[in-house]
DNA sequence: TAAAATAATTAGTCTTATCTAATTTTATGA
DNA sequence: TCATAAAATTAGATAAGACTAATTATTTTA
């Protein structure tokens, strides 16, 4: 249907998309892709021509109602592919994402619900992010952070912000994965610093910018 | 690693390979590839260069035992994922291959191998084709078809030749799959057609050709 | 064995997706 | 508001992998 290249653009406009009140440049696109804005210059103009995209100078780049329709469904199998690597696998949270961003480009026309019912139709994935249904609708995203408790506060991991290997391994080293219990112990108001308990265990501290990349419910 | 094109090469004169003498030339690599043989002429020289595989105008192209390896571990790939779509996800024998065309290529480091863990280290795909260790030894394949077994005998299905849609169909609509038990209850002389029993059931009558593409415990 | 058929190869073209370098447009800030 | 910086765009190049058409080799077969 679409070429690969085609996909990671619509995949990467529709995350950038997700940023409110973000204009979607062609240096924003090249950077998220990291190649170079004459190559995005080109690809919007071929994505225009297909009518999955919209480009005006002012607004910037936005998806047609085909456009979103097709990358929603590009992240839905990305994903539904997290959740298989994870749970089926036994790949750790940092390893997915690579792999996932391979398998999503396969494109059978019921590859994906059959996998969504082979996983039992799981709401998010590893990160936590919503996987969008079959019918394209998108279950609500987390959106408070650990940032936003007040001391004594007790919270469930339920997603991460930041998906770089080196938060994903950090979490990881600090035995924090979705689903565990984190009591916010005090704010620090010099730094905004966190002083939290783990699992019940002995305080740590961790930064506000550790803090404002844990989602949690 | 490679790319798609150096992979489905590969593997294409892997599988030409299977066929005991059988020379390997650009034409037999361009008709097994649906491409034009001066394609295969660019990639065979490309190929030469990476050293995977050795052309000799007499004796056709070979790979070489780095090529060899890497031919066999696409082809674990494929068959793993083979399995993975019929017995998990629930496809039909003759819907699996293209999908295991696309997965095969997705090479990270552990997937194969964990992927078979998953499976349960199956040793054949459900075409009944072997499907090779991680070591890279492959599990000898079935070579007894219905047609040399004599009246009265009794066997179970293990694996067919022909994987083409056409036959894979017809084999649905007989009810036969990967371990049905068939017994021979004659052979007819005049043509080699073979009267068979499918799972007990009242005989049915099936050519020569049909016979053939069975192989058999 | 010579002619005809088939196969292999070369030469040149095309498409996709990328790049660099140069230019034009837009935004920013003194 | 005008100079400078940043962003967007154009022009032209490149690489991979495919193609067609033409040519050269190799087989067949009469």
């Amino acid at each position: 249907m679409y070429t690969l290249s085609e996909e990671n653009y619509l995949k990467s406009i529709y995350r950038l998309g997700q940023q409110a009140n973000f204009k979607i440049t062609p240096t924003a696109i090249a950077e998220s892709l990291g190649n170079n804005p004459a190559s995005v210059v080109d690809m919007i103009r071929k994505l225009t021509e297909k009518q999955l995209i919209a480009y005006d100078k002012k607004k910037g780049v936005e998806l047609t109602p085909q456009g979103l329709k097709d990358a929603v469904l590009i992240v839905r199998r990305h994903r539904l592919w997290e959740v298989f690597l994870l749970e089926k696998l036994g790949y750790h949270w940092d390893e997915i994402h690579d792999i996932a961003e391979e398998l999503e480009h396969i494109n059978n026309a019921t590859l994906a619900d059959r996998l969504d019912k082979f996983l039992g139709f799981p709401e998010y994935d590893p990160h936590g992010d919503p996987i969008p249904k079959a019918n394209g609708k998108v279950p609500k995203p987390y959106s408070v952070t650990l940032t936003d408790l007040k001391a004594g506060d007790d919270c469930r991991v339920a997603a991460v912000r930041d998906t770089s290997s080196s938060f994903l391994q950090y979490l990881q080293k600090l035995d924090i994965g979705i689903g565990t219990r984190i009591q916010l112990v005090e704010k620090i108001s010099f730094d905004n610093s966190l002083v939290i308990s783990i699992s019940g265990r002995a305080s740590t501290t961790v930064s506000q910018k550790f803090g404002e990349n844990i989602l949690v419910d």
